[in-house]
DNA sequence: ATGTAGACTAAAGTCGACC
DNA sequence: GGGTCGACTTTAGTCTACA
């Protein structure tokens, strides 16, 4: 199986609400805008790795930790870019 | 201290060097440019997570294991991005 | 084998408004 | 509190070419 891109949405959203944040404090502590945070959990944007950074400083936890949660996610599947 | 972006050049060529792949390999390898490889080792670019995947991949390492690498080179700094 | 530059397109990220 | 839309600026990422 085949997937297109790093798609973050669900990891992000279980992790925010593990830590009881709104989107809005979220995107508070992370210095990124509320209707982004959407997006991203919606799985319509992918974020840079600044942007990843940011998340898990503002998630309290370590980007490489963040990451090992998105690995996990796309165990066993290949990664492939939409334009390739 | 404050940086303003994650700048992942200085690991990156690391990690292809010690692999023994020339720019164009891992380009090869992770169907990204030859140039804009060169762009992310000198810094004038950051990479999305998907293209982390991808360089991560093609290193034969865990995203995970690459961002971690990251992470030490901005230990005890805080992340800022430029246009904040 | 790498740096750089220019032109290009896709997408990241912001912001205001409304539901 | 969160989804969505539209308009916008900036940057990611490709490609050709030359030193």
């Amino acid at each position: 199986m085949e997937i297109e891109t790093i798609t973050i949405g669900t990891v992000l959203k279980r992790l925010r609400l593990s830590m009881k944040f709104s989107q809005e404090e979220l995107a508070a502590r992370s210095s990124l805008d509320r209707t982004y945070i959407s997006m991203l959990e919606r799985n319509i944007k992918q974020p840079t790795i600044t942007t990843v950074f940011l998340l898990a400083n503002a998630l309290n936890m370590k980007p490489s930790e963040f990451v090992q949660q998105l690995e996990e996610e796309f165990d066993g599947h290949t990664i492939k870019r939409t334009t390739i």
